[in-house]
This record gives structure tokens, C-alpha cells and sequence, in this order.
DNA sequence: TATAATTTGTGCGTATGTATA
DNA sequence: TTATACATACGCACAAATTAT
């Protein structure tokens, strides 16, 4: 499965199979991953390369790790529609840890920054709101 | 400066002086940040923590790492105008490695999706776009 | 062109702590 | 209490990219 001689980092090989995996929906939203111990035996890896891969999995949003528990594919969010007026202004960026805290959103979510035409803005999870233009 | 019975990771701590840093203006956009081994002698911390606090401040967008030559705080982009028309979707989320490949974005910098009233969607890095609401 | 020094990247192992079931 | 699973942190060795000599 991993090919150490391709010229790609083994963590990024493992990535990119889970990856795969998750989105040929082997694992559910929900489902739990296989643990870190059974996937450095699955791959013939090292523990330091299987938490770097995971690591970049959810960097990108596409797992969540639970302390104790285990890893899961993100279930879906219940979606907030928030409406821009005229002279909106929209950017993204990834949030502060306090930011992080505050918008309650796990690693690998951005925030969402509408500017009003007022010049007041507010941020939003990346993970559960569209903004619609009127 | 780092208190590793306080409860926070020594990883957080050395990444929240650092991020302080930065916005004190220690480190100007442009500028090269002190080597991993300096950070290692300077704050009296192995080499992996001191790598696990530069990889989320990455993750943030805060810094960028060029292999070989150091980590830097990213300098200032052009900014590209977009207009939204009435009846678009605004959303965010991190990229795939393959749309970081094709936005030629950094590590740490999320996605603008843009869907028309005709349910088309276009990616911009959020980096370096700015959507604004007609 | 070649070499060395510097700096980050990859990967392994080990030990201990903490959260969950 | 016990077992499982992830988190933190240290060390080491070697590879690869960059820059200066």
C-alpha cells in the first residue's frame, strides 16, 4: 500500500488512502476510524507517521479526533443562512484559537468575515453557514 | 516564559508567544523568524515541540515554512475583486491537496466558493480574494 | 562547478500523561 | 478498576533544499 521509495512522504500516502477511503464512504459521516495502533499495523508505519497523517486530515476538516475515544468522519452540520446586503463585503481566514473557542468549530475550519456596508463585521463557522445574496 | 505545569501544552505556549510576537510587529511581513534550533536553545525545548507549535501558527496561515530556508511571516497579497450577483452562495472550506496545488495557496489559507444564481461554482484562494455583494 | 554550512523535512523509537468506555 | 485510545514531549538519524564559500 505505501511505496517508501515513490517520492512521496509515507504520511502523505496514508493521508491521502484515508482520505479515499472516507470519501468512497467506507466510513459514514459518524463512523469511527480505525485507531491509531491498528493503523500503524494495517500500513507497517510508525505511530509518528500515522498522527502526522490524521494530523493533516484534520487540519483540512475531514476528521475529528476525540480525546480518548477515537477518530470520526464529521457528521453534517445543521446549516445557519445568513443574508449579505449590497456593499457586503466577504473574505475567510483561518480562525485564532480564541476565535476557535468562540465559534466552538474543531481544527481545520475557517471562519467566514462579513463585512457590512456600515463597516461592522462579523464572523461566521465555516462548517455551518452559507451566506446568500439578496 | 514556558511553564510546563501550568496545564497548557508547551507546543501551545511557545505558538501563542510567537503568534504574540508577530503582532507586536517583532517580525515584520517579510521577515525571518529565529531557526527551530534557535527556538529549541531560546525557550529550552526538543526540537519536535518546538516543530508542533511553528505547524499550527502554518495551520493559521500565521507563518510559511520554505524548506531550506527558514519560516517567515507571509507578506502582504494583491487582493482580487470578485462580485457576487444577487442569488449566489457564499461558502468556505480548506482545500484538497489537489485545489491547494491548482490555487497555489500555502498552508493554512481556506477556499472562497462561490455558487451563481445558475448553481456554477468557482473557488478563490482566501488569501487573496475578496467577494463583494453588488 | 563543487563543497560546506545552515535549515527544514521525514521517520523511527520511547516514556509518560490524560480522557473515555 | 481496567483496558483502550489519543496527547505530550523527549531524543536520534538521515534526507533534501537553500545559501554562501
Amino acid at each position: 500500500m505505501i511505496d517508501p521509495a515513490s517520492g512521496v512522504p509515507a504520511w502523505r500516502q496514508l493521508a491521502d488512502a484515508l482520505r479515499d477511503r472516507i470519501a468512497a464512504g467506507e466510513w459514514p459521516p459518524g463512523a469511527r476510524l480505525p485507531s491509531e495502533t491498528r493503523l500503524t499495523q494495517e500500513y507497517a508505519l510508525g505511530r509518528t507517521t500515522v498522527r502526522r497523517a490524521v494530523a493533516a486530515l484534520r487540519a483540512e476538516g475531514v476528521v475529528e479526533v476525540q480525546h480518548g475515544w477515537g477518530t470520526r468522519v464529521p457528521s453534517a452540520r445543521e446549516v445557519e443562512r445568513v443574508t449579505a446586503e449590497p456593499g457586503s463585503v466577504i473574505t475567510t481566514r483561518m480562525p485564532t484559537p480564541q476565535e476557535r473557542a468562540v465559534l466552538a468549530v474543531p481544527d481545520g475550519v475557517p471562519m467566514l468575515v462579513v463585512t457590512g456596508p456600515d463597516g461592522m463585521a462579523d464572523a461566521y463557522p465555516g462548517d455551518r453557514t452559507r451566506v446568500e445574496v439578496r
